[in-house]
DNA sequence: GCTACTTCTTGTCAGTTTGACAAAAACATA
DNA sequence: TATGTTTTTGTCAAACTGACAAGAAGTAGC
């Protein structure tokens, strides 16, 4: 098995961004129409290869986001989601991506850029439902960094990312809800957030949010970042929604 | 940026595998002694590179653990770990590794194969602790597994992996000391085990474990996969291990 | 201004779970 | 038989959860 001059085969190596964010209490992901085969037409995750051989794995991904989306984050955390090599995912040959995760604040809507026809923010629920479909193994790129985004907000303040610099309790409850994909009792996660030391921190005085109700008092994050004891997910049921009562 | 003619370059892709296992109360990781360039000599995670550009990473990394350990462990279930691409971590040159996680039960001590002048099983406690120095930067990646078989052991089953077919509650509160680097209550612990739904299935009579005591039910891993609700990880005290008066 | 309506916030209460610990059960050994 | 060890079953107060009532603080309609 080992001749005494084997060399090691060189792979094409690409990074895929999987962004989250909310609108309109419902959860998206950033996507982008190909502008070029394969798959061109079809709605895919932003990504590409990396540009030459000593390009870091964060700092292609980066790199690709600005290209192809002309958003400006550069303060978006990444977090490495997993490796995606299945032999066959991409018709152009052996192509091994790793993707990454990114919660995101409320962000304005993105331009087209070089490598992509268009960018645009779309419902996570017409991803799942395969009502939309996505190029490569997309869907189940999507489908696991949602996953990752649920567990991520059992056990971490991330859902503070996906506000901006204030927020409300109730906003910060439509981030759960839209994640989860369940409703929850306003009063009582109410009390878990206040009581979860360091979350969030009281950020000045009320504000109306919605043009009618009593005023919600405003917050931002704390400086807790790993929930303990966590958030705890109610179990799944079977439809849908989860109704609070 | 876009050059009619531009091709992606390609990498060095590779694998590493965090193996570990339980022996004498204490977690250990199988390491392998490099047999070549560079660190030759050095400890290091059992590893290398894909065989041929079809090969997946999963194969390649079930064939390396074949060829430098000769462990039989068809029916081992790897986890992907992660993907570390640091430039600079292999002197060679570009190599980027995609590292798995695995949980074994109680093993035979490995012989060398091929490219590992040694193998065998290591306690964590000196990976961790820096005594026992790693090649690349495979003490990082053996950090993270740990971590992650941590995290994997609240939510999951796992931790019927690192016993055998049949274990005693005892068994599975070792492990989950050891990994967890604790000392548990063995009353609260027996609680809680029986009463998550489907965990573990009575399995015959009781049989002696220790040549004293009473002897322990025997037990074998129940069909729940995820636990629901989670094992709770005590929070972490600052002193090593934590009484559990 | 007064009433209705909405949303946010504070409580209440019974049931469940946790952490700390006592004590019985079931063996081996001296 | 007495002693020691380990496993297993309880006990009890404190903390937490899920369901829900009700007060607080605004806007909108009349």
């Amino acid at each position: 098995m080992s001749d005494d001059r084997w060399e090691p085969p060189a792979i094409l190596l690409a990074v895929d961004l999987v962004i989250l964010t909310l609108r309109a209490s419902r959860l998206h992901v950033l996507l982008v129409e190909r502008g070029v085969e394969p798959y061109e037409g079809a709605q895919a995750l932003p990504g590409g290869f990396l540009q030459h051989s000593q390009e870091s794995l964060v700092a292609a991904a980066h790199r690709e986001l600005a290209e192809e989306t002309d958003l400006d984050v550069e303060t978006l955390r990444l977090e490495q989601l997993g490796v995606y090599d299945n032999p066959g995912r991409d018709p152009r040959g052996r192509v091994v991506s790793v993707a990454f995760l990114a919660i995101a604040p409320r962000l304005p809507e993105p331009t087209a850029g070089t490598d992509a026809a268009d960018a645009g923010w779309q419902p996570t629920d017409l991803v799942l439902s395969g009502e939309l479909e996505l190029a490569f193994d997309h869907r189940r790129i999507v489908t696991d960094g949602i996953e990752r985004a649920r567990t991520m907000l059992e056990h971490s303040a991330l859902a503070t990312a996906f506000c901006g610099p204030t927020f409300t309790i109730t906003d910060l409850q439509d981030v759960y809800e839209a994640v989860w994909g369940m409703s929850l009792d306003p009063r009582n996660f109410y009390r878990k957030i206040k009581k979860t030391d360091g979350f969030i921190l009281p950020a000045g005085s009320a504000r109306r949010k919605a043009a009618t109700g009593r005023p919600a008092r405003l917050f931002r994050a704390g400086p807790r970042e790993v929930l303990y004891p966590p958030m705890i997910r109610p179990a799944e049921s079977p439809n849908g929604k989860e109704p609070a009562q």
